[in-house]
DNA sequence: CCTACCGATCGGTAGG
DNA sequence: CCTACCGATCGGTAGG
């Protein structure tokens, strides 16, 4: 724990870190976490590649870092609005609308990090694929949880697989960004959409409980 | 065109450079179609270097004929024993099965290659991403085409709306991919059969065309 | 945070 | 198909 300083430097250089690690999420999504490599990074912040290098030490504990913000830049677009609505099937609905939010603004260039650094390393034992796997595992309780309430709140019925349906929702999620970045194709999110809806609205015991 | 030669050189020849992409499409499968590198393919051949590139001329003609190869592994295992059924709702399963099977044994190492090389270069203008989009094209059409013609059977409904049901059927089958790949969740593929069956049933006009 | 440097590996070439 | 080599870039280090 660095002692307080009174010129702020500990601050700025938090700040100098955020900063090289935002940009790093950015250009990841689109090369890949291997593709990502200091000395262009450190070129695209008009900084020297050791000026990137001394804040990681390695392009491991680099990668590993692009991981945790690419995480909250997630949180903030994904689970924080998502949560912001009542346990239900609406807050399920929205979580998966602002899944699809997040992968077609596009947050990151490339689309959705995590499905692109995912592919790349699902395949590879290290420390960045166990971070991956664990940020996979997050989303899965995430959305699994908030089904699991709608269906204790009696929105959802109760004969639901909940897993199987979380299953499905995020399939139909992860190919709209995977459709329309290399099928060129703008319709793939709206038939995400369809198909979500659909799919929730099969399982609602109520079904007015899902606005139009 | 090369004029027969009696020593079969030609025919060699041609052996070598397929044994050489077949090796080239299982590693890119694990570490990516960039990080296949003409250096370690040729160490993990036993040849030189230059004896691997000298098939090819240039990395990027390496990583297009390695995308032809995998498309003629991906016709193979897909594409023709799904073929050999009739025209019909069971033809539409029997493909999305052998989709499944293909990417479950697995037959690249590093799972589906083209969910691994579409993720790479979706965001990577150029011939290796027209190439990857190509085939993603191929595929759409050869589902869309099956559930057009199971429809015209009248095996499924007038009403189902094709690219939108072949949108969801492919989804199921990619996330069954990535899940057990980085979720270490062999039920994946499981959980996806039984959402492509139920998807499909859900859409017949007679409930016994397809077998328990 | 910088400059200057290391060995290794990259894609690609020359010449045979 | 081989050996031998090119310039560029890689991750990483030394010293300040």
């Amino acid at each position: 724990m660095p002692k307080q300083t009174t010129d702020g430097r500990v601050l700025r250089g938090e700040q100098t870190r955020q900063a090289i690690l935002r940009r790093a999420a950015d250009i990841a999504s689109v090369e890949g976490l291997e593709g990502l490599s200091i000395g262009r990074l450190a070129t695209a912040l008009d900084v020297s590649k050791s000026g990137v290098f001394a804040h990681f030490g390695s392009k491991e504990e680099l990668q590993l870092a692009t991981i945790r913000v690419a995480a909250e830049v997630f949180a903030a677009h994904v689970a924080t609005p998502g949560l912001e609505h009542p346990p239900g099937a609406l807050r399920l609905w929205r979580l998966c609308d602002a899944w699809l939010d997040y992968a077609q603004a596009p947050v990151f260039p490339g689309g959705c990090f995590f499905c692109n650094a995912s592919a790349e390393f699902d395949a590879r034992p290290g420390r960045v694929r166990d971070a991956l796997a664990d940020s996979l595992r997050l989303w899965q309780q995430l959305l699994e949880r908030t089904a699991a309430d709608a269906q204790q709140l009696g929105e959802l019925r109760d004969d639901v697989d909940v897993p199987q349906l979380t299953f499905e929702l995020d399939a139909f999620a992860r190919a709209a960004n995977a459709v329309c970045l290399l099928g060129d194709d703008a319709t793939a999110f709206a038939r995400a959409r369809r198909a979500i809806r659909a799919r929730i609205s099969a399982e609602l015991t109520d079904p007015q409980l899902l606005p139009v």
